[in-house]
DNA sequence: ACAATAGTGTCTATAAGACAGTATTGA
DNA sequence: TCAATACTGTCTTATAGACACTATTGT
């Protein structure tokens, strides 16, 4: 473990995002297109280098709002609207990872409510919305008929890694809600579950579970009929950031 | 996020690692004395500079046999014995968290059972295994009368974050086993969870528990003496890695 | 005998799964 | 009217917490 600082080798380090939303009933991850080579043409996750007096979460803060226009919720200000939450994810380091230098990249995770329109540099055919299903589907052809090849570089490996986390997290945390908008009924947030995990929830069970955990969701007062039927109370989220006892997610 | 290789500010890489056992009742870390300037005499925590051609766990799995012999375990083959544990844990990226340069330090968490003696390249007192409570005071006397400095770096945050991942990741995955012998006993499993929580268990509750979820414990017919009182039935970890309903942590 | 640890059993409280039934809207 | 969603309540089952009791060793 010798330390010297005239001898080691140079890296390139990026932060990659996955930033995950809830559209249309499915759970869909912002993609862009590339512009140069390698890879060019295909979808890949946005990402940019690590400037050289910038923290990893600056870089990923940057990013994002480069890529969404989305400003990270800051837990110290609960009235904040339309905060996305961004947490890191892992480091992906393969040497040849990038076909051109070594790279290692801190991928992050975003959790982003349902957003208008994606942009990326103004340009809004080289970003989008895509379900995390079909962007990490072998082959085969979209929901729009357009033919699907494989992410670029590692990042589909990098997507998976990030809904898996989505996936768990929201077992035990209260991070669902950063997929909702500031107000939200419970219905709303129970098809968020049902979008991340692919399963169906038994709406009466999960209304008695996330209205009676202390702390989860704090009634507005409001109430909204946006879902058709009988209108449905709204809700902030609570304080509370631990889900315990967790919400138990179906066997598959 | 242009991607232009010519136009990159240049980073170190290195890996650290959390390398966490039980002995004697406490949770301990390994850590090494620092040689040289910056924090020269100061405790650390292992690892050095990620190579030019090797992956990041590649660069874990080297550092954590040179700072104590360990192989990794490979789920692979469950027979293998005395294999440690190793994951990623978080990547650490302050442009300032190293005064000489801009190091990238990708962190890594390893779980291992308690071992014969550390070695820090054939010489014994620059490496130890401290109880992590010692390592994380601020000041004041170690055990051993030895003052207690903080540790380099941002060191402390990096043994306290790869203590909460254990801390949680044996709630809800048999990782406990990865700190015990191959053989153990329901008392001595216990007293990992005990020694990293830092709670007492009820030993009927847990032996209930431990028992009575499928593919946790394997017997291996054996049993043992060594912790006086009746013998105690032997097992081995079973293939199960999640545990479903999680070990439950008392509240503090 | 006694201390120490291992192991079994029993009662209770909590919470999840299944599902009946009522309430309030729009079409 | 009916379909759709929101909400309340009830019964059953699984499991954790508390703790009485027996079993088997070393001293």
């Amino acid at each position: 473990m010798s330390y010297d600082p005239s001898a080691f080798p140079p890296f390139a380090v990026t932060v990659d995002l996955v930033v995950l939303t809830v559209r249309r009933h499915a759970l869909c991850a912002l993609a862009v297109r590339r512009g140069e080579s390698p890879f060019q043409g295909r979808w890949a996750l946005p990402g940019g280098f690590v400037r050289a007096d910038e923290d990893l979460a600056q870089a990923a803060e940057r990013e994002l709002a480069e890529e969404t226009g989305l400003r990270v919720h800051d837990p110290a200000i609960p009235a904040q609207d339309h905060g996305a939450h961004l947490e890191q994810l892992a480091t992906y380091g393969d040497p040849k990872r990038d076909p051109r230098m070594r790279v290692v990249s801190v991928a992050h995770l975003a959790l982003a409510p349902d957003l208008p329109a994606p942009r990326a540099g103004g340009d809004a055919s080289n970003a989008r919305w895509a379900p995390v299903d079909e962007l990490l589907e072998q082959g085969g052809y979209g929901r729009d008929g357009e033919p699907v090849a494989p992410l670029a570089f590692d990042h589909a490996q990098i997507l998976w890694d990030g809904v898996e986390r989505a996936r768990s997290k929201i077992e035990y945390s209260s991070l669902a809600t950063a997929f909702c908008p500031p107000e939200f009924t419970v219905g709303e947030l129970r098809r968020v579950y049902e979008a991340v995990w692919g399963v169906a929830l038994d709406p009466r069970n999960f209304h008695r579970k996330v209205t009676g955990t202390p702390g989860f969701l704090v009634p507005t007062g409001g109430t909204t009929t946006r879902q058709g039927g009988r209108p449905a109370q709204l809700f902030r989220a609570g304080g509370a950031t631990l889900l315990n006892p967790p919400m138990l997610r179906p066997e598959v």
